[in-house]
DNA sequence: TCACAAATGCGTACTATTCGCATTTAAGTC
DNA sequence: GACTTAAATGCGAATAGTACGCATTTGTGA
């Protein structure tokens, strides 16, 4: 099993040069139980020391989102687009309608779930579940 | 029931002045089974004979989803936002992930479907389901 | 250590969307 | 139907997120 080896053993993509920005990057988003936009990596980056273009950031990201190392959202009602390391844990989020305050469902309603389309058939890869509402703060 | 009236027998949303323009952007969205973009009920108009500035049209697709007789969607890996007339029937969307197309499901995974959150309560008011795949033509 | 392909810094460009303001228009009132 | 006025539109310019181009720097294999 795995014998393309994609992914090294300590999470760097294989065939992917190792420079301080890309590992600024990947730190901050494995740090990060949240998933984060682009400008929010870029100012964490900032704060720990180092220091990356955002035009580089978004380079970064767009490599490791090919190489599978990374993955991108789009939350609605959000124009910009959040990043978080990917675990190889199926996930879902609750955003809140107020606060925009984003909440991990662990529990996923297409586990047991065949999709029904009308005449055009369909193969699904993956999927994507959003549910929005308020949360308790927000209430 | 519906004293209120907030969206008139017509289908027009109570106290919004009718202008040409905004007829002809709820015309284009209720004549398309498929949601637009901004970009795309624009040279719909104009193919019309119609017109309306750009600028406008993102004014009345604010103001009618706003009233609740059109629904914004946010498709992933699309910067644009689409738009859909409210036929207030449960829907979603499988996008193929090589031409873009759209593609109606039939059923929803959310029907039977309790989620469930770590710690934090949150009051679930709707969510957004998308399914992607490839489509019998780009299979 | 050297060479070179690849990555970054930096600025600029692009695209979807929003905003400001002068002009026009819908709709209630006389 | 004409008048009035608040609201909508035309139009351009601004904004924000993201992508791009190119000179310079850097990582890595020889």
């Amino acid at each position: 099993m795995n014998r393309l080896k994609k992914i090294k053993d300590d999470g760097w993509p294989a065939g992917v040069k190792k420079t301080k920005q890309r590992e600024s990057v990947l730190a901050v988003l494995k740090n990060s139980d949240k998933p984060l936009s682009a400008m929010d990596i870029y100012s964490k980056i900032e704060k720990n020391g180092s220091s990356a273009w955002l035009s580089t950031v978004y380079r970064i990201l767009e490599l490791m989102v090919k190489k599978g190392v990374v993955i991108k959202t789009n939350i609605m009602n959000s124009e910009m687009a959040v990043y978080e390391f990917n675990r190889f844990k199926h996930k879902h989020y609750a955003v809140c309608m107020r606060c925009n305050k984003i909440i991990i469902m662990d529990n996923c309603p297409m586990d047991k779930f065949i999709p029904q389309f009308k005449d055009e058939e369909f193969s699904v890869i993956g999927h994507n579940i959003e549910i929005f509402g308020f949360c308790k703060d927000c209430k």
